[in-house]
RNA sequence: GGCGCGAUAGCAAAGCGGUUAUGCGUCGGAUUGCAAAUCCGUUGAGCCCGGUUCGACUCCGGGUCGCGCCUCCA
């Protein structure tokens, strides 16, 4: 049985699909004016788990995670670079799927763009001035009429009064209230724009995911998710929009993934305390990176430190040492998996509001279950390894080869044929009984950062330590 | 100021009104030429003050501290 923390009504609430076995999910994206940040993978990574796992479940799932590609934001980095803003957008979202695909993140069903939906924006916008939600100002901007929408401040649970009264709010002399939002913005000549019946101009922040959302998945969402600085105003914004337009509910789960720290504070843009993805994937394996995002519970902070990502090398380590000797077997098919314990307490696990760590608990049981068994048992090991490995798979980790993952490490380290000719120097000098030469060589290798493990076959495996 | 969230062992991080979370680390044992890996055991928690209860880390109230949103932000 599904259950989802609903933002809106700040509880755990059992899942009731609006149509029998689908699930439509739209989780907003980020807008493309520079590359992504550790923090847009994290709840890209959540996203994408939450994705996979629905699908493990024979949910029948349209995913939509749209793509912000114009705003005030890209055409100021457009002006500043000098390049046209569709060439600057075309860049940075090759650069977020360059990221994405790195970290294991699964195209999502749909990918929408703003500029590919003005029509549509134009349509809401429309009829929200007919319905007496929107309005057209006097300098072509058309703005949303907030006091219009009597629920305005229910999924931020913020006072409507107290929103008016707050000083940080911008007085705009050509809105009618100062919490009045625009909806479609008129441009200044130079800047990328469109044809609607108030003039030239572009969509404002909101709307173009009010109108991607009904266009790719109808005017009821069964998810809607983000980060949660998007709470408000951007989806308490959607919520008045896309009611107002339509009259009834938009979304009937409401999931927002906590923000990433640095420091004990927010990542963010504006606070510029934000490391890119790829940056990071400079020093640590992508696994590493998304295993470290997956291992506390998506509504919990994570801090990012080095500590931390180390951590979660080490984290993972165990599980690929575990599964060295197993290459060759295959993910158990989660249809003969239903009476598996492992596997029932895992989709307990992620059937309660997506568990992530609770599930890594049960791989973790489960591998110290594959090592015992290794000893006396090689056909149960190979079960609880299909079985270990159809988990990883719902999760998107341990996709690599173990054996390259462990000997993964700085480039600047000692090569790994380096390390081949030490280890065969050394297994001849232990044949020799020259254990002296055996353990200055060990002693070399951990210097370097390498561990070497001899087996009970007078083979030598070594792995890379960081 | 308004609205929320959190405080768990050396570190990271979950569930749970009474019964082992889990990973890393520590210490001891098995194993090993010695190690490493592995297994077994060990170590250790629940910010403070009240209350409810036979019993609270878990529920309620009040503090303290931290964080998020209220402004562009995943």
């Amino acid at each position: 049985m599904l259950q989802i923390y609903n933002t809106l009504t700040r509880q755990k609430e059992v899942f009731k699909p609006i149509h029998p076995g689908k699930i439509s999910m739209y989780v907003c994206g980020i807008t493309v004016y520079d590359y992504c940040h550790i923090g847009h993978a994290r709840t890209s990574i959540a996203f994408d788990v939450v994705a996979r796992f629905l699908r493990s479940q024979g949910w029948d799932l349209n995913y939509v995670h749209n793509i912000t590609d114009i705003d005030d934001k890209i055409i100021r980095r457009s002006n500043e670079l000098g390049e046209k803003f569709d060439a600057l957008t075309k860049r940075f979202i090759d650069a977020m799927h360059d990221d994405e695909q790195k970290l294991g993140i699964l195209p999502p069903t749909v990918e929408p763009r703003a500029t590919e939906f003005i029509e549509p924006i134009i349509e809401i916008v429309k009829s929200l001035v007919d319905k007496g939600h929107a309005y057209p100002a006097t300098n072509g901007d058309v703005y949303y009429r907030v006091n219009s929408f009597k629920e305005y401040g229910k999924l931020s649970n913020k006072n409507v009064d107290e929103l008016m009264a707050g000083a940080r709010i911008e007085v705009d002399e050509i809105k009618e209230d100062p919490r009045d939002f625009v909806l479609w913005k008129a441009s200044k000549a130079g800047e990328p724009s469109w044809s609607s019946p108030w003039g030239a101009g572009r969509p404002g922040w909101h709307i173009e995911c009010s109108a991607m959302a009904k266009k790719c998945c109808g005017e009821q969402l069964d998810i809607h998710g983000g980060g949660a600085d998007l709470q408000f105003p951007h989806h308490e914004n959607e919520i008045a929009q896309s009611e107002a337009a339509s009259g009834h509910n938009y979304v009937n789960y409401w999931m927002h993934a906590a923000p990433l720290r640095v420091d004990g504070v927010k990542m963010s843009k504006s606070l510029n305390n934000f490391f890119t993805i790829r940056d990071v994937l400079e020093k640590y394996h992508p696994e590493v990176v998304r295993f470290f995002l997956i291992s506390s519970h998506y509504r919990s902070p994570i801090n990012y430190s080095e500590d931390n990502l180390i951590e979660a090398r080490v984290g993972i380590e165990r599980f690929y040492t575990a599964l060295r000797d197993y290459v060759s077997v295959q993910p158990t098919d989660l249809s003969s998996m239903q009476n598996s314990e492992y596997y029932k307490s895992f989709v307990e696990a992620m059937n309660d509001d997506f568990n992530t760590r609770v599930a890594l608990a049960v791989m973790y049981d489960l591998v110290r279950d594959v090592n015992t068994a290794a000893k006396s048992d090689i056909q149960l090991a190979e079960k609880l390894v299909g079985e270990l490995k159809a988990m990883a798979a719902i999760l998107g980790i341990l996709q690599s080869n173990p054996t390259e993952f462990l000997q993964s490490g700085s480039s600047d380290g000692i090569s790994a044929e380096r390390v081949e000719s030490l280890i065969a120097e050394r297994i001849q000098s232990k044949k020799d009984k020259n254990y002296a030469r055996a353990d200055e060589i060990r002693k070399a290798l951990l210097a370097a950062g390498v561990v070497i493990e001899d087996a009970k076959d007078g083979t030598t495996k070594w792995r890379r330590e960081i």
